[in-house]
DNA sequence: GCGGTTAGTTGAACGTGTTCAAATTCAGCT
DNA sequence: AGCTGAATTTGAACACGTTCAACTAACCGC
C-alpha cells in the first residue's frame, strides 16, 4: 500500500544495465519516429536484446511511457531550481517555472500527445490523477510548492495549501494544449503562458481578499472534495 | 472543408441497413462486455458481416465509438429539452442539463473512458477540441447555448457570448471525473454538480458585476485565443 | 565443486486491429 | 437480355503488442 518507489525493482547490476539500456534504445527511437511508429521489435532489436526480455522489464509500451516521463521531470527540476534563485515574485517564479517546463518538453513534442491519449483512460497505468503513489506526480506538484515558497505574496493559509495541487493542474492544462498547438516553436503555448500566468496572479491576489473569503472557502472545500474522490485503485499488481 | 455530416456516405439503402447493423450489433456487445473486450471479429459475426465489411463503414474501432457519442448525445437532448420548460433560473436549469447528461450515460459507463483515452489524442478523429466541424461538439454547445438563452439572468455580452463553450469545457471536465468515479451510482459525480453548479451561478454573477469588467474582459480576450488555436487538422481523408 | 534457488533471457505462438485485391451484387442503360 | 461501372462484401494476410514455457547464467550455502 505504501508509496514505493519502483514499478520492478531489478534484483542485479546487469538487470540495471538491461533496463536503462533498453530504455535508451527506446527513447531515441520514440524521438526519431514518434511512439505508434516505434515497434517493441525494433527496440528490442537495435538495443540487441530480445522480444520478451524487453517485457521482462517494462510491463507494456506504456510503461516506456511513464520512465521517459520521470526522467524529464527531473530535467526540468535540475533547470528550475537555479533559475528560481533570483526571482521573488510570485509572477516572476511560476513564469519561469512554466517556460522551462516546456523548454525542456520541447524535443519530445511529437511523441507526447501519446501521454495523453493514455494518461486520460482511467485504468491505465499513466492516469496523473489516480495512483496516490505515483512519483511524478508527487514530485511535480512538489516543485510548485516550491515556486510558492520562495514568495513573499500575502497569501491566507488555506490557499496556499492548495496551490500547489492547483498549479498543477493548471500546467496540465497547459501542457494538453501544448500537445495541439500546431504554431512554429510552440509561441502560442508560450504566448498563452504569459497570458494565464499574468491572469492567475491577480486572479491569486482576488481571492487573497477578504471580501472573498466565503467564496474562496467554498471553492476550496470543493477542490478538497474532488481530489480525495479521485487517487483510488493503485493496482500495483 | 464546409461541415459535412457524414463521414462516409453510404450511397444505398441497403448500405445504410448494414451500416446501422453493424453500429447497433458493436454498441451491443460494448454494453456487454466493454469497449477493449469487444473484437472486430465478434461484432462482424454476430452482425452476420465480414470483418472487412466493418471496415467498409468504419474506418476503425474507434469511429464506433464516435458514432456512440452522437447517439448519446441525441437522447440527451430529447429528454433536456423538456426538462428544461418549466426551469427559469440558470442555476436550475444549469443543473437540470447536467444532472440528465449523466442519466443517460448511466449504462455506458464502463467503456466511456475509452472516449478519452482516445479523445485527448491530438491525432484521434474522436479529438473534442480540433476538428472544427465536429457535429457533436457544436451540437453540445447549442444545448448550453438553449441553458442560458431561457434565463432572465442579466449577464453581459460578452460573457454572454462565450458561456456556453465555457460550460462544455466545465462539462467536459465533470464527464473526465465521473469516469474515473469508483462510488456507487456515481453518487459522488452528482455531488460534485451540485456543488459546482452552485459555484459556477455565483461566479457568473461575481462576473457580471461592473467591478469585475477588466478582470472579465481579459479572461475573455485569453479564452477566445485558446478557442482559435485549437480547431486547426481537419484531415477528413 | 555441487545442488538448488533466483534472475535474466529467449523466441515461438497467440489474439487483435487493419489492409487489400479479388469476388459479388446491383442499378441503370442500350 | 446483356453490359458496365460503382457499391458492397469477402476472407486471407499482415503487423504489432503481449504471453509463456523453457532455457541459461549467476549466485549462495554446504
Amino acid at each position: 500500500m505504501a508509496a514505493m518507489r519502483k514499478k520492478k525493482a531489478t534484483k542485479t547490476q546487469k538487470g540495471d544495465q538491461t533496463k536503462s539500456l533498453i530504455l535508451e534504445t527506446a527513447l531515441e527511437i520514440f524521438r526519431e519516429r514518434g511512439y505508434e511508429e516505434t515497434t517493441m521489435r525494433a527496440i528490442a532489436e537495435k538495443a540487441g536484446v530480445s522480444l520478451g526480455n524487453a517485457y521482462y522489464y517494462f510491463r507494456s509500451k506504456e510503461y516506456l511511457i511513464q520512465a521517459f516521463y520521470q526522467r524529464l521531470h527531473d530535467e526540468h527540476v535540475a533547470v528550475s531550481l537555479p533559475a528560481l534563485e533570483n526571482k521573488d515574485s510570485l509572477k516572476a517564479r511560476l513564469l519561469t517555472v512554466m517556460r522551462l517546463k516546456f523548454d525542456t518538453m520541447e524535443p519530445y513534442h511529437q511523441f507526447a500527445g501519446v501521454l495523453f491519449k493514455t494518461a486520460a483512460h482511467p485504468e491505465s497505468p499513466l492516469n496523473p490523477f489516480s495512483d496516490e503513489s505515483d512519483p511524478v506526480r508527487e514530485a511535480s506538484i512538489e516543485l510548485f510548492a516550491r515556486v510558492i515558497e520562495g514568495t513573499k505574496a500575502r497569501i491566507p493559509k488555506d490557499l496556499r495549501a492548495e496551490l500547489p495541487y492547483l498549479l498543477w493542474v493548471y500546467h496540465v492544462g497547459i501542457v494538453l494544449f501544448w500537445i495541439h498547438d500546431p504554431s512554429p516553436k510552440h509561441r502560442r503555448t508560450y504566448r498563452l503562458i504569459d497570458h494565464t500566468v499574468d491572469l492567475l496572479d491577480k486572479l491569486i491576489h482576488l481571492a487573497s481578499n477578504p471580501f472573498m473569503r466565503p467564496l474562496r472557502k467554498q471553492t476550496l472545500r470543493l477542490v478538497e472534495e474532488i481530489r480525495e474522490a479521485l487517487p483510488d485503485e493503485s493496482e500495483e499488481k
